[in-house]
DNA sequence: GTTCAATTCAAACGAACGTTTGAATGTTAG
DNA sequence: CTAACATTCAAACGTTCGTTTGAATTGAAC
């Protein structure tokens, strides 16, 4: 034929990963069977050890798939932003946002069905799996070295141990926010007609951790007393 | 023999109990098989059947042996201050100081052998199974509803679903912090030697978290403009 | 048209899973 | 002692798991 299909550099691998995607959110990695997810994606079941070896190799293409873009994005956002910036410090608040908007705004994204892989990024963090929280920190790690950094040049008074603290406390609320789309309705008291509206959700998410994150810090006594 | 053991209302449902309760946290539920459960616990591979009926029914009672009453002394910690202080709201410190501490207490408290819950119920949170999530969800629902109204009398002047919003931030960055203990390291690059000291980390959290509940409100514009 | 490599396919592999069974053992009461 | 019950035990149940196999099919190069 003269028009032929673009070559996706092979579907099979595309719509096997678009599958665990999916399945994955829904069910978890042990929760989720080859058979179901081969058949879900609409291809043989040896597809999957075939063009990804196995499927733990699966899962971490899963997530490279994604993170990868994400987190070099993130980066290449705050350089732009200190560039821009004229070497003076950023606000935390743009770094917050930086930080947040990446995310968020892949749920947006409809048509990159990325919605599927933030909520399970979001509860893969706590990933029972050793071996998977070390992927998913390994593909975190130069992201959250560079935020830390401009941190540290934002808050220059702020103890490093005390920013280690509440930049983990931020990266807490903001996954435990993506993953747990439904457990809002447990305090809300069930209500599913709140549509999720990204933009409303990063105002009040940003708005909140910014407050967090320049909390009052504990006096030396505080500290003194606990240990 | 004339001394006789104390019954233990049956040891073995015990054994099995702080044996799930390590592995769970450890595994995942459905990573952790009845033969290396039971191995643990030393007791019968028939045994977990024989005394709860099956897999599903002792992950219930997993959590309900320490959930029930975590929550029950939360709610009864939030009566006995609103009676202390004599029909006056209480403060949104206070109020934060009662859900978070009953959390990290049971940390310290190694004799309960309650830290391996902590993290096991942070997790669980965001688990893949809606039925898991739907019993945890249940077992809460009583001091989320009491908190609520707490938080509303403390705060008469915020809108509901600004509220319910912060309660579900200031819920997940508990739930992260408890279960991701050690991402913190992923944070600072690695220095597991700081020991975890829960009543520092309850000063840090606390902090963190009032100020977060405290934060400016979103101007009627910024709601209107997200619209 | 033939060749050759890449991919798909149906079928099967051995292992591990949660659960059930029926006999053996321990415990209590008459 | 014995009858009745509760609990433990080794063994097996049927099912499902991730993976492998070898033949069939496809598509491009010569």
């Amino acid at each position: 034929m003269t028009l032929r299909a673009v070559k996706p550099h092979h579907e099979t691998q595309l719509r096997i990963l678009d599958a665990a995607e999916e399945l994955f959110m829904q069910h978890g990695f042990e929760g989720t069977s080859m058979r179901l997810l081969t058949a879900r994606a609409g291809v043989n079941l040896a597809a999957v050890n075939y063009h990804f070896g196995s499927k733990d190799a699966l899962i971490e293409a899963v997530f490279r798939r994604r993170l990868d873009p994400m987190n070099t994005a993130r980066i290449a956002e705050i350089d732009r932003m200190e560039k821009e910036a004229g070497g003076q410090p950023l606000e935390p608040e743009a770094i917050i946002r930086a930080f947040v908007g990446a995310s968020l705004r892949m749920i947006e994204d409809s048509k990159c069905g990325g919605r599927n892989f933030i909520r399970l990024l979001g509860r893969t963090y706590t990933d029972p799996s050793k071996s998977i929280r070390a992927l998913i920190g390994g593909l975190y790690a130069p992201a959250m070295e560079r935020f830390k950094a401009a941190f540290e040049r934002a808050l220059p008074q702020m103890p490093r141990d005390e920013l280690v603290w509440r930049m983990h406390f931020m990266f807490g609320t903001l996954a435990y926010t993506l993953a747990a789309t439904d457990t809002v309705q447990l305090i809300a008291g069930c209500k599913p007609e709140d549509r999720y509206d990204a933009r409303l959700l990063e105002e009040r998410l940003t708005s909140f951790l910014v407050a967090g994150l320049l909390a009052p810090q504990l006096g030396a006594k505080d500290v003194k007393k606990a240990a």
